[in-house]
This record gives C-alpha cells, structure tokens and sequence, in this order.
DNA sequence: TGGACGATTGACT
DNA sequence: GTCAATCGTCCAA
C-alpha cells in the first residue's frame, strides 16, 4: 500500500475522505498508543449542524483558526470529541474523527476504557477516552506534541451515508468510513453507498 | 444571568 | 426499543 501525502489546507470534504486510514498517535507516561481512522464527518460553516455555523464563539474560533490543528470540545457534559481543522484560515471547516481500530497500545486503551473489542475505539467518545484527549490538545497542532496525526496507508473501499447523531441536517452525505469492524453505528450504513 | 440543549454512551426493559 | 447522566456553551432577556 503506498502513502499518501495529506493536505490539510484542502475542503473539509476532502480531507474528511483523505483522514481515513491515516494514523494518530497518542504519547503519554502510561506509553504510546496508536489508531487507524475509519470514520470521519465533515462540518462547515455553510452547515446548520456546525459549531461554526453562525461565525467565531470562544468554542468555535479554533474552527475558524489555520488548517493542521486539533479542535476538542466536550459533548453532552461527557464526553471528549476529537476534531482535525482544515480548509483555509478564515474557513470554519473541521472533520470529526468518528472512529478508529487499534493499531498499538491496546491494552492501554482496553484498560482506560474498562472494555475490549470493538467497543474500545468505535465512536467519537469512546475514542478520545482511549487515548486519553484532554481539553488542552484544542487548539494545538496535529503535527507536533503528544497527540499527532500521521499519514497512513491507502484506504481501498471507502462509503458515506449521512451525518450521525445531529438534527440540523440530515440530507448531506457528509459522513466518510471504511469496511472495517471498528466503524460506528453500523444500523446507520443501511442509508449510506459506495464511494469508489 | 437563566435555562435549553447537545457532532454520545451505556444501562436497562 | 427507552432513558438518564452531566456540564459547557450560547443566546434570550
């Protein structure tokens, strides 16, 4: 599988399609940890269901900020989302990393998420609890520090359906994954078509 | 300054 | 299938 280079700076309906099977990489005292994207979603500012929807907040600003940074916000006072922002400076454009599959450290991650198996990493919450994301990595760049993305391998079969779990929008096929076991709400595929 | 709500999850019927 | 947990964010007042 050859790699891919990875533009940040591209739409978020891109880089939403190009995240998957890139790599993140999480380095803290308990050792490193290691995943494989799967699932992705694209949010804009052209888009009922986006934090940037309606211009810069104290929350969304980072949205709004260069391409190549983390956006993390906590959802429903629980839990942890983890976020890429792309497109232009200006552009409030960010992909939500919807799941990932292990790829090294899983043991660590089994053990902050008290499960084992898919369950571990295949949703947005449940992955940032894998890899510990703190509130702190918002705003921070992707390619330097404790938390990193890596470019990955090419991803051959590649889906989208529409968004999960938001009532704005549910029309935009804007939801990206791939056929592993890993991804999200498998009862939501039945909506979703091949993309290649 | 009050209060409705959320890019979710897990437990339970 | 239903539902509670739990709190930061945002906007109306």
């Amino acid at each position: 599988m050859p790699t891919r280079e990875l533009d940040l700076s591209q739409p978020v309906l891109e880089t939403a399609r190009n995240l998957l099977g890139c790599e993140i990489v999480r380095r803290s005292p308990e050792g490193k940890r290691r995943v494989r994207i799967v699932e992705t979603e694209a949010y804009s500012e052209d888009d009922p269901a986006s934090h940037s929807y309606n211009g810069p907040t104290p929350r969304s600003r980072v949205m709004f900020g260069p391409p190549g940074h983390w956006y993390v916000y906590k959802c429903y006072g629980i839990h942890w989302m983890l976020n890429v922002v792309c497109g232009s400076e200006g552009d409030g454009e960010a992909v939500l990393i919807r799941a990932a599959e292990p790829v090294r450290g899983e043991s660590l991650m089994e053990q902050r998420r008290g499960r084992s198996g898919s369950s571990l990493t295949n949703g947005p919450g449940k992955l940032a609890e894998a890899l510990d994301v703190q509130p702190d990595f918002d705003g921070t760049s992707v390619r330097s520090g404790s938390l990193l993305l890596r470019t990955g391998t090419d991803v051959s079969d590649v889906f989208e359906s529409p968004r999960v779990g938001i009532t704005e929008d549910k029309t935009r096929f804007w939801r990206f994954y791939t056929s592993s076991s890993y991804v999200s709400d498998v009862s939501q595929n039945d909506l979703g078509r091949r993309r290649n």
